[in-house]
DNA sequence: ATATGGTACTTGGCCATACATAGTACTTTT
DNA sequence: AAAAGTACTATGTATGGCCAAGTACCATAT
């Protein structure tokens, strides 16, 4: 019972919804998100993210499609399905619920 | 891989959070707990409090004892340590952080 | 042309937590 | 004595994040 074991713990779940919403905005391949969870200092490695990505793509929330690279092997660019885009909805209102829920508690100094 | 699934992941961890602060608030039980966590729309129920209570304690978290009960059999009433107030501080900073992240990620819009 | 290093993705196994379910023990009520 | 209620315990399952090792392809250096 660590605190770094706990943080791994808390960023269940959100991961998921954060990579949906970077895929929602546009096609991007696997480096792109790495990059961006990585500059908004939400700790995340190519182990977590690819078997991710490939669990998304299997439960029909993503489709890809190859694409050369110039400087590199080709690459996997993402892009949301409509249930993609429904089941996104549905999580942004869970966090939503969960982030209020939390303040509820912490907030309240009896 | 449903939304009710992707909820229970959202919750791992945060729970734990959650409870410390319940009881860095003053001397509780599990019943209290389960009220409160309730009230604020987090959705719990007992077979994952005791046991995560019995974690909790046995990593010196928490400390306990037991009081009578008028109606009933006798509570164990839960008090943080001053390592669980620690780690109790540790979690506060996870928390945030990782709220504001999510954050980062979810308003950018580019 | 061959070797080296970097990029992109894959796979298998481990661990921790939330939860379902069933069970124990004690108390009060009928 | 039986039934109902409260508080806590124990066991097993499922899921997701992560580590570690590995595959495959490309570009550059020798």
């Amino acid at each position: 019972m660590n605190l770094e074991n706990t943080q791994v713990q808390m960023r269940k779940g959100i991961l998921e919804y954060c990579i949906l919403h970077i895929i929602s905005r546009g096609e991007v391949y696997a480096s792109d998100m790495l990059e961006e969870l990585t500059s908004a200092k939400m700790i995340v490695v190519e182990g977590t993210l690819y078997p991710l990505l490939t669990r998304l793509k299997n439960a029909g929330l993503l489709e890809y499609k190859w694409v050369e690279s110039k400087s590199g092997p080709p690459r996997k660019y993402y892009t949301l399905t409509n249930m993609g885009k429904n089941f996104l909805d549905g999580l942004s209102d869970t966090w939503k619920d969960l982030v209020l829920s939390t303040q509820k508690i912490t907030n309240n100094s009896k």
